[in-house]
DNA sequence: CGCTATATTGAACTCTGTCAACCGTGGTGG
DNA sequence: CCACCACGGTTGACAGAGTTCAATATAGCG
């Protein structure tokens, strides 16, 4: 029944073959270990970070744009508010968080980013990076200098498009956040966020019926506006309502239907 | 004092001056009252929609993309829902709510333009609409057929980053909506919407400290994630601090280093 | 002028936050 | 190797912020 792929750092990440690239340009402002990307062309993640339907010549075009590929270990940051915005990124392995905050040490998590999803899409509006983004996991992410991007994405009518989109999505996504912030009970809360990520997993091809959460409970709680502690009991109150089967951080969804319908 | 224009039905709106243009395109598939647009390169509010340094050119090519606005009355549809999208638009006179719902009939306002702010963009994600948007009061929006709108930005470096720039601020705005939902007490929630309301006011040229709050209590509550009553209690607990004087929908704020501090 | 929609205020109740105790795990150092 | 500690997670008791329900007041509109 769970022959699927479990996301879990024990199983190898889908990651597209290592495969030298020379660099053509020094991408000196990015201050971090930096190594050669794979190919785009050849990376089983595109159909999750780019539109399908691109040509051979645009695919080239993206391999000669994203050339270098950046570790980040648990913990540590992608980039900080603040930080002039230079590059998009797309998580090719692991995980992150995106954090929000006030002056008086408030904060929130704006969003989880799994692989195959896209980073740093604030930064455009004010040229600095507006979150935090750290890493839950060791991680790495693919980095694509914007403005080459932008320059590509005016000779290439679909790359440009997809841009747009991307972006639209993000505007998406955060008015459905904020519906869920505003109008949901705690239980509803995390009933929703946990049928988002099992899709998203699910489109990346691992299993949606059990994953394992990056996060800790503390974590779940700043972004779904709760307390660790109402997390938790709402993790006890899906178990004994039998809607999934939490151990720990790995998570085993039961009843997707039943969860829909709190 | 309060020489400053305060926003307000009765008032004149700073509208351009009504500018004849021929269309030269049917716009047929907006089902909608339309007129001819007054042309960009001459509207008061071009410092708010566009970028500050946009060559003659630039600007003759934007007056023959805005060819049409668009009349809505108070409390009829912009758009809706699942309606394809095909045209961004910018609010001329007048306001808007922009509101998501779930099934069970659950909304959340997801924000308020005012003139010179952008409308629909949430829409290029999907090629349709994901919320609807509602007029507050009579109003009028230019139209802006996205489809022109990337041919012109594939010729224009500027108008494409400034398009980039505004999706991005849609995003940043959202994420700050998130940490207001997600970190704040109802009594923060409700200053700091004032005080963004305030700020937004000042920076198209009517008073900061004195205006109409064209939606109600209902709607406020329905955007920041508390019930109408609340809404009524914190206005009321602002008023007994000597915070802001509300005079039902008029509303004047006194002391906004104190609505600060909240 | 009167009706309806909107706003205000009060009282009781509920959900979630707060504080605190407790458990299990994993890492560290004696 | 084991004791110890730090950390994350679970659970309980209680308090407080905000909701709900209801009564009343006010404003907007025909």
């Amino acid at each position: 029944m769970y022959a699927e792929p479990v996301c879990d750092p024990s199983l190898p990440m889908p990651a597209p073959t290592p495969w030298p690239v020379i660099a053509l340009q020094p991408a000196a402002h990015e201050a971090a270990v930096r190594r050669p990307a794979s190919r785009c062309s050849t990376c089983s993640l595109r159909a999750v970070c780019m539109p399908a339907d691109l040509s051979s010549a645009e695919l080239q075009q993206l391999d000669t744009l994203v050339l270098t590929t950046r570790i980040v270990r648990r913990g540590e940051t992608l980039f900080r508010t603040h930080d002039p915005f230079q590059s998009l990124y797309a998580v090719r392995t692991g995980s992150f968080k995106t954090v929000v905050m006030h002056r008086d040490g408030h904060e929130q998590i704006t969003g989880f980013q799994i692989p195959g999803e896209p980073l740093g899409l604030d930064g455009v509006c004010a040229g600095t990076h507006n979150c935090d983004a750290i890493a839950l996991e060791d991680s790495s992410v693919c980095i694509i200098p914007f403005g080459q991007l932008e320059s590509l994405c005016r000779e290439s009518r679909r790359m440009q498009h997809h841009l747009y989109q991307l972006m639209s999505g993000e505007i998406v996504r955060e008015s459905s956040l904020m519906m869920l912030l505003g109008t949901m009970t705690a239980e509803q809360r995390l009933a929703a966020f946990l049928l988002d990520l099992s899709a998203r997993f699910r489109m990346r091809g691992y299993s949606g019926a059990q994953f394992n959460l990056k996060m800790s409970r503390e974590e779940i709680g700043c972004f779904l506006g709760m307390k660790l502690e109402t997390v938790s009991r709402m993790f006890s109150r899906f178990h004994r309502e039998g809607l999934v089967e939490p151990d720990g951080k790995q998570i085993r969804i039961v009843d997707a239907q039943g969860l829909a319908r709190v």
